[in-house]
DNA sequence: TTGTAATAGTTGTTTTTGTAACTAACAAGG
DNA sequence: CCTTGTTAGTTACAAAAACAACTATTACAA
């Protein structure tokens, strides 16, 4: 019972949200609850497994996280003793992160319980709809649109 | 040069956090700059929009949204003169809200530049990539799936 | 009735995030 | 060398979100 045409249900920014929030509940509560990490620390956690070693700002350029996200996050699991950090020798700015054998534990871990959980996720697509999908969300993700008036 | 197989950009949580991150961007700073809302106030503001008047619980289960948030949400559009709240003749707890005319207008106006900013969105897909994608969106938003260890 | 549980919504407190300002180190032109 | 500008990363403070405890009201069964 609308009172309008508009379909709220359909605008992607809301309905991206809704969907980006579910899916990510499940797996959120994996790296709280056996790791005690925040979102922002799970994700500087796999790229530096991913990744091998890691600058801060490269980190950020990937991952589109601000460098205080990533300060902080890289605060706390150095402190779990997840991440050391080692200045680099020519520029004594930058910081080189890696893994301990603790965080790497934890990233080998938890990429398992991802690697499951996407494919719960995606059981619930057809093939067809998987592939759409992650290309269109690979656009969105880039898209950097004007501001509308 | 990742140093195992796993792919974090294809990871759907991942995913469509980053899809939903910045294509809420353009569309934030318009409800932002011209009306200083919040996320959750333009949420509030447009279900009353398009459904009319309704309790902060119906707003609640249909946008999924803590009733905190809702609370916080009315009294600040409230305060703005954009919600009026009315108590319910036959059961006191609940509270009917309704847009002011003024609230009415910054709905008109936002969903417009809403409408605008979705068809730029979607400008960059396919047709049958904007179908699918809104279909695996839709299913995504409703799973509920099992916590895994 | 009256006692217990459930529901609508609010308030208080703690975490997280966002933003801006900051330090330290390097770069490059004069 | 200096000055000016840039980059890497941190810190301080303000804004927002999460979570838990709370009030007020209704439901419902003993």
């Amino acid at each position: 019972m609308p009172t309008d045409n508009f379909e709220l249900e359909k605008f992607l920014p809301y309905l991206l949200n809704q969907a980006a929030e579910a899916s990510s509940l499940a797996f959120e509560r994996s790296y709280k609850a056996k790791y005690g990490m925040l979102r922002t620390e799970w994700r500087v956690l796999f790229h530096l497994g991913l990744y091998g070693s890691m600058t801060a700002s490269e980190i950020g350029g990937r991952a589109k996280m601000h460098k205080t996200k990533i300060s902080r996050a890289v605060q706390r699991l150095t402190e779990r003793r997840m991440v050391t950090r080692e200045r680099d020798i020519d520029d004594r700015r930058v910081e080189h992160l890696t893994l301990t054998s603790k965080g790497r534990a934890a990233y080998t871990d938890l990429r398992s319980i991802a690697e499951r959980y996407e494919a719960a996720l995606v059981a619930d697509l057809s093939a067809d709809e998987t592939r759409a999908l992650r290309i269109a969300l690979g656009k969105l993700a880039e898209v950097k649109p004007a501001v509308f008036t």
